[in-house]
DNA sequence: AGATGGAGTCGTCAATGGAC
DNA sequence: GTCCATTGACGACTCCATCT
């Protein structure tokens, strides 16, 4: 659980942070990078390296909302759970309860 | 006040499985 | 075989509590 419950907007959602902007992109065609020098050619169609790049910048963004998603059900998954594991334990109870009350009749019907 | 550690969140990468 | 969605793992980052 969180200690705040301040989750989205806070943080560095949504801005570049210094490990975004460093990081090596391995999944990055080779002159991808840098956007000098290479890749160009005669104008009118798309660049190939523009095209890699957009590519790249559209797969991370639906990568990012898939993680998201996935994150969200996994909580939603893990609070079923929790909800499911109280109704146990109070059904439990209840039964434990139960098995005492009969328990008690039995005894002093024998007795 | 500053250092430190723990817990939580996020974005990204890589592996995987299913659909086509 | 390729494409896409899903998800575990990892590092970066923030926030808060506690210690010195």
């Amino acid at each position: 659980m969180a200690v705040t419950g301040d989750e989205t907007e806070t943080g560095h959602a949504g801005e570049l942070t210094a490990y975004q902007l460093h990081k090596p992109s391995s999944s990055l065609p080779p002159g991808a990078g840098t956007g000098t020098g290479t890749g160009t050619n005669a104008r009118g169609s798309k660049k190939p390296v523009e095209d890699a790049v957009q590519k790249r910048e559209l797969r991370l963004m639906k990568n990012r909302e898939a993680a998201r998603e996935c994150r969200r059900k996994k909580k939603e998954y893990v609070r079923c759970l929790e909800n499911r594991v109280a109704v146990l334990e109070n059904q439990n109870k209840t039964l434990i309860e139960e098995l005492r009350a009969l328990k008690d009749i039995y005894r002093h019907k024998v007795e």
